[in-house]
DNA sequence: TATATTTGCTAAAACGATTTAGTAATGTAT
DNA sequence: ATACATTACTAAATCGTTTTAGCAAATATA
């Protein structure tokens, strides 16, 4: 069986004092509490010479804090959201927090599971890329005051703390540099999801539309076919049906993947005379050929603010009043966004 | 304040029982200890209705089971240990365990720092990707009859759980590919540390290499240069000062996109000129230009070996015979493998 | 000198579960 | 009628902390 690990019960009894006493000390209570110097420099030798560390389980029995945050997201292995988490974590562990990530597929059922089961865990706060319809949830857990940030997407008849991206004015940038550089028939390929940041792209999208008097042309794929890569059938109908399109605005960066694979197979040579530009950044953008524009969310901005905020609302026990936080995105635009022949 | 969970206690109090008779039925021993089907069905259904959920931190205080795993990998952010670590969250979740991830971005005082941290929280298994000189901990880990579980790569000196993959034959492989395919002096790009995975790399070209009577040129850069995709300075030298080089073998992805960043930088037109191969697949290889040959790790069976042996591990009181796995790495041949010029 | 205050420390309850070691009541065998 | 088993349940200890309430001795104040 496993050694058994010194508690502070053992430090007790081998220096013959009370439990109370040590604790005391370790939680740096000895002045307040009149613990001697002596005393307290005794324990806290003690304490180091057989390397004691704290029960962190019991500790959060007794306290009700686990020193632990859930951060959900979409699916850990997409990139944007592994980038986040990683920001994420590091953030975290400078300020004694650890970090479960979890994915929840942008199912509600998932993430209803999920967040009942970090409750029972009693983690401390709730950092969420929130599936589509999960207000009810996120509520009961505003009711239950229990520290909860939605990331990424937000509801926008809710009113809670949020951190997002100006996905509407980023879009619609992006399209304008695209009109800009002499693409008249622009598409749209994204989710046909009713979440805040895909129906504000679309509406980025159509904004430049209608400014420009140009056509719409969107695709809006089903999220169950996006994942894995599919959707690449429905991709090749949409750009055989329609011939005219000479660039493409993808709405994530799964669409990009997929869509690259299409153009690449089905239309030999389109790579080179359509103009295109994706969401999320990726380190094989800058040496694709061509290389490829993309709208940059500024992940450690968003990891900052979401951290700031949770932290905020972990020390308050009033009430904080709710932070919405939209941050700019930019666009680096690379050659894929230019006409090339 | 926060609403009040429902506690044992309070059903107990409630139904006018004890708490014991609570916890048997709720744990299933309610035949076993005697407790009638009448009394049973009544707990069971009143538990029902009030929506009691154990709190799990009380039951890990008790039972010393915390039903959270450690993942510790080099960089959640890497798309490789992201992917992974979906795998893993989902195995887990099936059995009932929670999984934390952390990166040690491979330096040792954070792998300890963290493992102590863990330990502490009473975390019931570890599956660690280890940085270069991790071995006492981790020993000191087993000796504690802790569950551990290696992954990626090990220590050839101490003898526990891993999963790894056939890094040595899956190099030599692709080597001998190239060699196949024409190429005649051909470079590896590796880091310069001495763990298991990168010196099996490591001899898996220089096999092929003395196989074949070329000459070896590699480049070994520090693990701190590669972090943030830095090295590119040493690489700008190495290819200038190689130029007969006609192939290159890269040992990890961030090697490969730092590399494909120098010769579209530095080296115009090379690209088209250079065979290459890469450790790791990714989704936009198959598009590349060229598509990008890649040595493919196994990585949803390395999951789930990993998951087994842990949940062996577990299980087991009594002393598991150290499981060693190696999986077979395949090649995924496209392009850049072959002259196209 | 008597009283109040401060110093130095501790006993015991509490957090919410599990589990050991019971008790009382009933049934069964001799 | 007595002994033994079984049934149905429970009191209390336990896990390792934190924290409240309080005690005794030393010191300050009147």
């Amino acid at each position: 069986m496993r050694k058994k690990r010194v508690s502070i019960k053992d430090i007790a009894a081998d220096l013959n004092i009370s439990v109370t006493t040590v604790s005391f000390v370790l939680n740096g209570k000895a002045e307040e509490k009149h613990i001697s110097k002596k005393l307290t420099k005794k324990v806290l030798e003690y304490v180091e010479k057989v390397n004691y560390k704290p029960n962190q389980i019991a500790q959060s029995l007794r306290t009700g804090e686990s020193k632990i945050l859930v951060f959900m997201v979409e699916d850990i292995a997409n990139s944007f959201f592994a980038k986040l988490a990683r920001l994420i974590e590091d953030l975290a562990y400078k300020k004694g927090y650890k970090v479960l990530f979890c994915s929840n597929d942008n199912d509600d059922n998932k993430s209803k599971e999920l967040i009942h089961l970090f409750k029972n865990r009693q983690v401390d706060g709730f950092i969420i890329v929130p599936s589509p319809r999960l207000q009810n949830t996120i509520s009961n857990l505003i009711e239950e005051r229990i520290p909860v940030l939605l990331f990424d997407r937000y509801y926008p008849e809710l009113d809670t703390n949020y951190v997002v991206t100006n996905n509407a004015e980023a879009t619609q940038k992006a399209i304008e540099h695209l009109v800009e550089n002499g693409f008249k028939n622009i598409a749209f390929i994204t989710l046909d999801t009713h979440q805040s940041q895909m129906e504000d792209r679309l509406k980025g999208y159509q904004n430049a539309i209608s400014k420009y008097g140009l056509t719409e042309i969107s695709l809006r794929l089903p999220f169950s076919k996006t994942i894995s890569n599919q959707g690449d059938k429905e991709m090749k109908a949409f750009l055989k049906e329609n011939p005219e399109i000479d660039a493409i605005l993808f709405a994530t960066n799964y669409l990009t993947e997929t869509g690259l694979e299409v153009i690449k197979r089905d239309f030999p040579g389109l790579i080179d005379r359509i103009g295109f530009i994706t969401f999320d950044d990726s380190h094989l953008f800058k040496t694709y050929s061509p290389s490829i524009t993309a709208v940059a969310q500024p992940t450690a901005e968003m990891a900052k603010e979401a951290m700031d905020i949770i932290l905020k609302l972990l020390r308050s026990d009033t009430d904080v009043p709710n932070r919405k936080v939209v941050l700019e995105s930019s666009l680096i635009i690379r050659d894929s966004s230019y006409k090339r022949y």
